[in-house]
DNA sequence: CGGATTTTATGATTTTAATCATGTTTCGGC
DNA sequence: GCCGAAACATGATTAAAATCATAAAATCCG
């Protein structure tokens, strides 16, 4: 167990603070977020927030890998977006004064700030540039779930694997090996984000280990031909 | 051909203005908008903006309705949204300083007013009132993406096509018989929301006709059996 | 450490939906 | 009103991926 007093919590000095939304503040207006924000630690498998549940604040991921699910038609996830440090989340339901539509689960220990819901308000209204970082924050997902969708209704369940791959790579990035990604999800959850069959999942990605695309060992991937991994996926641009 | 000049164009008087995001503008507000927009009649068919293109405004949609699409893999379009009188259009690009990712074409004759780029960014960071609207929109916009990623993942065709159905009533409403769709999609279009194949989509079509979940009339499509489609289309909320 | 449970793996079978093929109807333009 | 093109329709075949079944490996936990 760590000592929750030794963590630094001051966002002036948030290791994340220049990669978030909230590099656009100045340093009165960090002081000022300081003030109203508290600071949680969760371990591995724990909810952030559940769908359906009525959003108090913003969180701010300090550190900590978290996944947004949703439950589908027969109990089945689904991975909506995946969330890396310095992410917001939670912001959606928060600025639509919505109930969550999905969950929110870590996907390993996670180090996670929650800002005061009023004041996150407040602030937003005081400063365009802020809202105008959340803006693109939001236009940036809705692009990717958009991309999302063309992927699902004209690619097969092999495109989309390999594009899952590739997705997985843009936001975790790789290890200190450079070819080993840098998150560990289980066969069932890639499948969930592909949105095919945990079976399906297993053997196409034994299918590309073979091929050499990829390197298993357990749960962690390796990339071994990305050339090829792009062409498999398909992809244009 | 109409008489452009008998278009009464004031903003204020405009007849979709309390149900689009400008309803939270005042008098003042709204004549200086109208001061920075100008008005525009497009015929059935015509491209509103294209993939790629630089966003230099704001589309308001007076009347008409709106298909926005992307060209996926094999030239297969998607469409990723529909747009009614009333809403934005162009507002993802325009927030984000990016080009535009889809295709916006009329699906009928349409009047849409364009507001310009400046001046819509000026009178966001001057009201916060607006630029909340705006985001309300967007994140509903996120929220039903996301909706459709759920479903082309996990549901059958047969499912998909009948929550399409129950999309254009909720998005389109009735006809003045209060069951037929108030809009006309070719086949295929229906199929490049759905995501499946022109001919499956006609086959589905044609077995809810003779199942009478619906009845077919050339383009026109009536709800006969709204509780059965809902069932069809294994909705649970 | 050892037993139980979960996760990963792989083969066989079935189901779903795409594709191919062909014919009919509808519609826009002259 | 007629012609050609596009849209709609339907049957036959093929391909893709889900499901079912079983087993091996990894992980959890007392």
């Amino acid at each position: 167990m760590k000592n929750n007093g030794s963590i630094d919590t001051g966002c002036l000095h948030c290791n994340v603070r220049l990669s978030s939304v909230f590099n656009v503040l100045d340093e009165e207006q960090t002081k000022d977020l300081c003030a109203h924000k508290s600071c949680a630690v969760y371990k591995k498998g724990q909810y952030v927030f559940t769908e359906n549940g009525l959003p108090n604040g913003l969180f701010c991921i300090n550190s900590g890998k978290i996944k947004l699910t949703t439950i589908g038609y027969d109990g089945k996830e689904q991975i909506l977006r995946l969330v890396k440090s310095g992410d917001i989340l939670g912001y959606r339901a928060l600025l639509s004064n919505e109930r969550y539509h999905c969950s929110a689960v870590t996907l390993e220990d996670a180090s996670i700030c929650i800002i005061d819901k009023n004041y996150f308000f407040d602030v937003l209204a005081s400063s365009p540039k802020l809202m105008f970082e959340v803006v693109k924050k939001m236009s940036h997902d809705l692009k990717t779930a958009e991309d999302h969708i063309v992927s699902l209704s004209q690619k097969s369940v092999r495109e989309r694997m390999a594009e899952a791959l590739l997705f997985l790579k843009a936001t975790y990035g790789f290890e200190e090996d450079n070819q080993t990604l840098n998150v560990s999800l289980s066969r069932e959850e890639i499948a969930d984000y592909v949105g095919t069959s945990t079976e399906s999942c297993i053997r196409l990605l034994s299918e590309f280990n073979a091929d050499k695309l990829i390197q298993l060992k357990g749960k962690k991937i390796s990339i071994l031909n990305l050339q090829k991994l792009i062409q498999t996926a398909n992809i244009e641009d």
